[in-house]
RNA sequence: GGCGGUGUAGCUCAGCUGGUUAGAGCAUACGGCUCAUAUCCGUAGUGUCCGGGGUUCAAUUCCCUGCACCGCCA
């Protein structure tokens, strides 16, 4: 494992308020970050907001406030919300900072007296409306749509960074490096569109058309746009160039983004580190979306649920759980009320909750109260080989960014804890006084395997950890550390147990909607039959070419069918359909039925009819399907 | 339009380079225990592995094709 860890979440636009992207891209750094502080690594974590652009003068605008203060109020939202979700960031980073203005200025003189930005022209479709250039794709015949008017073409001038010019240093990168951007599958589709040409990257924005920017420093008319702002952030953050953390953690920076910003993190940051003499980061981390369903619970209750405000619904820490144990990290994922209730009931509130509560529960009542002795590190000890073996899995997942798989191996441990119990009984133990010595192993062994879970939840779900400390009497403010699992020392012997609040009471689903699904259950269903069985049947679409009453029957009807050959068949639908109405329908028949004699007519084949409750309904055919069409 | 991905139990998903009875969790049913948050432990069942072709002694796994959904690019 490395001396250091960096870690960025990217800088968030303050053109929207927080939401559950924004969310779980932070906790997943904090997660992070909570896990190598824990491991005794050196450990930076920085978040902010990106303040720039003409979105955000746009938006201050209308709101009657200027830029800067639009900003401090967005930004502000975002700095506040952190605190709630429990995340311990290092530094706060505002692309306004003086610093950033700073550093971002000192890059572009540093490229630009490289020559690897030059001043261009570049020509478009702009509309004076919107007051900005069109693609292509927006200008619907040769106007605005927005506007209706037709945006004129004009040439700008404009500062460009020589992008191309990196493009074959950064494909050998990317192949030298598999892990460079993970998981592999965006690594292939940076390295797909790097098989198309590069084109140099636009980089500023004259101040006629927008000031809300950092100017640059070889020209005052113009800011810079967009990237080069925003990009940079990462080494202010560190005091590049001259900063104590700049050398110690640039190194080994690792960023965190969703799939959206994957072409400026994958392309556009490591060529202008390498234009501007900095070695590349080490990883990309790209995650996927939440999707966000309206989950039936909320519909039933007649209100949208936000994603966020669960958290105060059922608790951070269930919060928290869900986001990274449902989510594969890489992958777009479903966000639903119920799925997540039904995580906090199983996974947490059974598994973890009611683990804690019962151990808590046995060792209260057969050590009176206090923490017994008992005999840490011992090789023979299942229980103690099993939090060994799971911390060395979790350690695994971390490293490749498989943060659901690290929870996955905390719950098999859970379970196995929970085993432990069932066959060793300590309730029957509890019962004879010879065994008093028996119980207390077994008890002292269920709490350090409590301590275990409790540093292993730790980085996940921060005050539930620290509850099961202190339940246990190891909640004593010492600084958690994964090595001190299974060590001699981490649980006081004479210390005093305490039953807390349930960590996770389950949550009642809504009843009155699951219990009438219940009740319609088919009760009259015929036995299973295999595909086989069904395959032996011939089902045809046949179209009705006559019908007639069969002479002296009340409810025979006598057909004459197409099926790709004319068949006569009989069927009993007399009382709920007259002749002359069948014709020309297009219905299902068996074709393959051997033939029986109805009132003296034989019938080659059977219609294939509904018993609803107002008498038979035929089956027939939606749409062009021709007359002998196999029907399976 | 070009490139790529995905399609496996009711649900969410694992299944590396083809090979005996296709797996996990949740949900369901039954059994056990009673320390515990009606929890825990055990047992069981279910799958034309998207459709259609092909290669092979053998394909969920390889190839082609069709359909559906998704992503990137234009």
């Amino acid at each position: 494992m490395s001396e250091a860890f960096y870690i960025t979440t990217p800088i968030y636009y303050v053109n929207a308020s927080p939401h559950i992207g924004h969310a779980y891209t932070t906790i997943v750094a904090d997660v992070l970050a909570r896990f190598y502080r824990m491991s005794g690594v050196d450990t930076y974590f920085v978040t902010g907001t990106d303040e720039h652009g003409d979105k955000i003068a746009e938006a201050a605008k209308q709101a009657s406030v200027t830029p800067k203060e639009y900003a401090d109020g967005i930004s502000a939202q975002f700095r506040a919300l952190w605190p709630e979700l429990a995340v311990e960031h290092d530094y706060f980073i505002r692309t306004t900072d003086k610093n950033h203005i700073e550093t971002v200025q000192y890059i572009l003189q540093k490229v630009y007296d490289a020559g690897d930005i030059y001043f261009g022209s570049y020509g478009g479709y702009y509309c004076f409306g919107c007051e900005r250039f069109l693609t292509e794709k927006e200008i619907v015949e040769g106007k605005c749509p927005e506007h209706g008017k037709e945006p004129q073409y004009i040439e700008e001038k404009n500062y460009f960074f020589k992008m191309s010019k990196y493009q074959d240093w950064l494909i050998k990168h990317i192949k030298d490096n598999p892990d460079f951007i993970r998981p592999e599958r965006y690594r292939n589709e940076v390295l797909s569109f790097l098989k198309e040409p590069l084109e140099d990257l636009c980089i500023s924005r004259p101040k006629t058309r927008l000031q809300w920017g950092i100017t640059l420093p070889f020209d005052e008319n113009y800011v810079t746009y967009v990237w080069f702002d925003a990009l940079i952030n990462y080494i202010t953050a560190l005091a590049y160039p001259t900063g104590e953390k700049f050398k110690k953690f640039w190194p080994v920076a690792q960023h965190l983004i969703a799939k959206d910003i994957l072409k400026p993190h994958g392309i556009y940051w490591p060529t202008m580190l390498k234009a501007a003499g900095i070695e590349p980061y080490r990883h990309l981390n790209v995650h996927g979306y939440w999707n966000v369903e309206q989950s039936k619970m909320s519909k039933s209750l007649g209100n949208v649920v936000r994603p966020l405000d669960l958290k105060d619904k059922y608790g951070l820490d269930a919060f928290r759980y869900f986001l990274l144990r449902d989510m594969v990290f890489g992958l777009d994922s479903n966000f639903s009320e119920e799925a997540f209730v039904q995580r906090l009931n199983s996974d947490l509130a059974n598994d973890l909750g009611n683990l804690v509560s019962r151990v808590i529960a046995m060792a209260m009542k057969y050590c009176d109260g206090k923490v017994p002795q008992g005999v840490a590190g011992d090789k023979d000890s299942m229980l103690q080989n099993a939090a060994q073996a799971a911390v060395a899995e979790v350690k695994a997942s971390f490293a490749d960014m498989s943060l659901h798989k690290a929870l996955i191996v905390t719950w098999e441990f859970i379970n196995t804890v929970n085993k432990y119990i069932v066959e060793k009984e300590p309730w029957a133990l509890g019962k004879d006084s010879s065994k008093r010595q028996e119980l207390t192993g077994i008890m002292y062994e269920l709490l350090l395997a409590l301590h275990a879970v409790a540093v292993l939840i730790f980085p996940f779900m921060p005050q539930s950890s620290e509850k099961i400390l202190k339940q246990i009497g190891a909640g004593d403010g010492r600084k958690l550390s994964l090595d001190s699992i299974g060590k001699e020392g981490v649980l006081i012997a004479g210390g005093t147990l305490s039953r807390g609040e349930s960590l996770f009471p389950r949550v009642e689903i809504p009843k009155e909607k699951q219990t009438n699904e219940r009740k319609r259950v088919l009760t009259d269903t015929k036995p299973e039959i295999d595909y086989e069985d069904f395959s032996k049947v011939d089902l045809r679409v046949a179209l009705i070419l006559e019908a007639e009453f069969v002479p002296k029957s009340s409810k025979l009807i006598k057909l004459k069918v197409d099926i790709g050959e004319a068949r006569t068949i009989v069927a009993g639908i007399g009382k709920d359909y007259k002749p002359e109405d069948l014709i020309g329908k297009k219905i299902v028949m068996v074709a393959n039925l051997k033939p029986v004699k109805l009132m003296g007519v034989e019938s080659c084949g059977m219609l294939l009819a509904a018993h609803g409750e107002e008498g038979l309904v035929l089956l027939t055919v939606d749409g062009e399907g021709a007359a002998g069409a196999k029907i399976s």
